[in-house]
Formats: C-alpha cells, sequence, structure tokens
DNA sequence: CATGCTTTGTGATAAAAAGCACTCACGCAA
DNA sequence: TTGCGTGAGTGCTTTTTATCACAAAGCATG
C-alpha cells in the first residue's frame, strides 16, 4: 500500500496504530483455542464475542495487513492464526534476559508460560555477590558485568527487569547500552530509555490502585 | 458539576474517563517520591518530565475532580497526594483472597508490594486437595467451598485469581457470585463478567508478543 | 504596590480510535 | 445456473482522547 501523509511525502505504508498492535496478540490467543477445538472457520462476530469486541473493528485492525478473509464464510482459523503470527514475530522464537534474581525473578523464570510461546529466558544476572554463581532453575546467576558480552554472545534481544526499584533505572540503562531494544519491566516506575527502545511495564499495584475507584 | 447529556437527562457529574483514572495512581507515586525527597511544590510540568507526558495532560485529568494547584506556583506535594488518594479510595485498606496457590499464587502473596500500598491478602483458596490446608507464607490455604463464607466473613472485596487457564472462568464465576465486584486476573484469557464486575489482567506474554512486533 | 514572570485551569481545536452501514464476494442449495 | 443468505472489507460518521493556547491568578522583586 502506498500512500501520501500530511507532509506530501510518500510512506511505504500507513503506520499501524500501536493499539491495534496490542490487540494482534489477543486474536492470535483465541485462534488457537479454536483451532485446538477442531474449527476451521471463525467470524469477526465470533472473535468478537469472545473478546468482548466488536466484530468491527476486529475487521479492521485485520485490514491494516491484508485481506484474510472470504466474504459470507470468515477467516479460515489456521491461516490466520498463521498469519498474525508472523506480522507479530511470532513465527520464531525470542531469546530474553533476567536481571535481578530475588523473589520476583525467581518466580519470572519458573514461570511456564513463556517457553511454549517461544521465549526463552537464556540467562540470569544480578548485582548480589551471594546469589551470583548460585543454580536456579538451571540457569547459572551471572554477574551483571558480563551482560553485553552474554546478550551478544546468546543473541539475547529482550531483557526483563526484575530489581528492586532503586536500582531499576541503572540496569535499564546497561541494558540499553548492550544493544537491548525490548525491555519487561517488573519494577515500579516509568523508565527513561531512548525512543527506539521499547519496555513494557507489568505492575499489578497500579492495576488494584485504578479498580479501587470504582469499590465506593 | 451539573451536566446535561445527550438524552437530555441531567447527570450529577461528568462521568471520568477510564483512561484517566488509570494515570491517577502513576501521579500518586511520583508524588509520594517526591515529598520523601523533600519537595513541597511540584508543576504539571515537572510531573509530565517524569512520566512521559505532556503537562497539559496532567492538568487536564486533575481538572476532572477540582481545582488542585496554584497559579504561578504548580501543586502542593502532600496535598495533591491526599486528594488523589482520596478519590482513588487508597486512604483505607482492601482486603484480598487469592485463589490459586500453585507456583504462580505463591509468588504473588510473597510479593512485597502489595501490603504497603494497603492491599491485605488475607486468605487463600485453592481446589487442589493436596495443597488445601497447607500454610504458605503464613496463610492457611481453604477449599474453594469456603469462598464465599469467608469472603463475608473477613470483609474481602478483591479477588486474585492465579489458576490454571482451565479452571480461571470458573473460579471467577465463584468469585462473582459470592459478591466480589473486583478481580486481578492472571490466567491468559478474557473472563466472562457481569458489566458491574471489574477484571484487571496481568499477563506478561501478550506484553512480550506486542514488542515482537517492533523488533524485526 | 506596580511590574514581570510563572503556571494553572479550561474552552476550542486537532488527532486518534471506534463504530456504522453498505457494497460486493463467496458458498450453497435447488 | 441462478438466487439467496452471510459476512468481509471499507468509506464515512461519531465518539473519545489529547493537545493547544490563552486569560487569569499567584508570587517575587524592587
Amino acid at each position: 500500500m502506498t500512500i501520501m501523509n500530511s507532509n506530501g511525502n510518500l510512506n511505504a505504508e500507513l503506520a499501524v496504530p500501536e493499539v491495534v498492535i496490542r490487540r494482534l496478540p489477543l486474536y492470535v490467543r483465541i485462534l488457537t483455542q479454536f483451532s485446538n477445538r477442531g474449527n476451521q472457520v471463525i467470524s469477526s462476530e465470533q472473535l468478537g464475542l469472545m473478546l468482548h469486541m466488536t466484530p468491527a473493528q476486529i475487521r479492521k485492525d485485520l485490514s491494516y495487513f491484508g485481506r484474510f478473509g472470504k466474504q459470507g464464510r470468515g477467516y479460515d482459523v489456521t491461516i490466520l492464526e498463521q498469519k498474525l503470527r508472523t506480522i507479530l514475530g511470532l513465527d520464531r522464537a525470542w531469546n530474553a534476559a533476567i536481571i535481578g534474581m530475588g523473589r520476583l525473578g525467581r518466580a519470572v523464570v519458573s514461570y511456564p508460560g513463556f517457553a511454549p510461546e517461544g521465549f526463552n529466558i537464556l540467562a540470569a544476572f544480578d548485582t548480589n555477590e551471594d546469589i551470583v554463581g548460585q543454580n536456579i532453575s538451571g540457569l547459572q546467576v551471572r554477574s551483571i558485568s558480563q551482560l553485553a558480552t552474554i546478550v551478544k554472545k546468546l543473541d539475547i534481544k529482550i531483557g526483563i527487569v526484575s530489581v528492586p526499584i532503586e536500582h531499576a533505572q541503572e540496569v535499564i540503562d546497561t541494558l540499553v547500552k548492550s544493544g537491548i531494544k525490548s525491555i519487561l519491566n517488573y519494577a515500579p516506575l516509568s523508565p527513561e530509555v531512548p525512543v527506539n527502545v521499547n519496555v513494557n511495564s507489568i505492575d499489578p499495584v497500579l492495576s488494584l490502585q485504578s479498580m479501587t475507584y470504582y469499590m465506593k
């Protein structure tokens, strides 16, 4: 698709809004479930029902990437799932490193949900010399000073930050310096990163704190 | 504030968008940090810098609830923090129950971030008879059959779901039946709940799956 | 107490996102 | 074949969210 933006410049492709990108994994998940139940075709209406959204929105989201459906019929479950996985870059595995092997870090590495989706935590780091050298869930904990070297050696693309808030920014800076462009952050702060680095924060306390607003 | 909606009905107050509510806890957090550093006044510009958002947005968000600032000066840190905590219902403690005491559930109850913010996990439940009766982080694990009784007895307002996906919907239904209106869900699904029940899902895999889109 | 500088609060405007509604492609059945 | 019902794709409209920009308010300084 070739479009012209408001500056009169030619863009190779219309930028896809981030909200749309954030919804694609939801579609993938439902498609996987649906295909496991033996269904071959799914409509935007069915998808919408399962995800509590309007069929129109789903069709519009998908239309950013191509025409995957058949009128009067719906979407081929397997094909659509495959297309979306390719679009999202989920048709390959991604290596991750985790920094911070306290209680939270241990819980994260032992969480069994990452590996089946192709996210492999291949290295663990900590600053605490008592923890460095320990073997946790099959990972030898390394000193943070080795981060850059290991990132290159093991082709690590994702950094997972599970250190206390006091060290989080510093650790994130180290990750950025070592070339990491994607960070999953469990520390309760809004980190400072260059524009070309992507941070996604997980913070259950924030969720609870906004829910209480509706509980009065 | 009295406004008239599109149906010509009178509303006591303009509904505050949910996006705004979700940002308030971020403001509270920064204000707490700021006051701990001994600052007494903060401007929307400073807040915006720390949270990577525009000062205008912060001022507009706050204006939904009143006029808290002084022109030419900014906001009194302590007062604004207190006001926002009251608005969010964070000026009191909230009791929670957790269902699912497997690996994830154990990690959640041992997470030290909830209690300091006034969220107390007072009861733990599981369906597995091998786990029921165990003492985990000071909590006696109970059978799920006791849920409704305990919710009433301990004045529990929040349900935390950390069961495998297969049981998640069923557990959520049980929570809803026992009168819970706010659920923090760790299972990877979009649960079905009545409109007056609030679910917030925590799902690190979804975060990773959308980040990979930008990693190509 | 006047002047200048700062920063709020907020209408107005712009941008982004969601939803509507219609056209037309496809499949099926007679 | 033809005709009918279904559901995708998509311009257009509406709604929501964010930003702009400016008047008015407060403080500091001389």
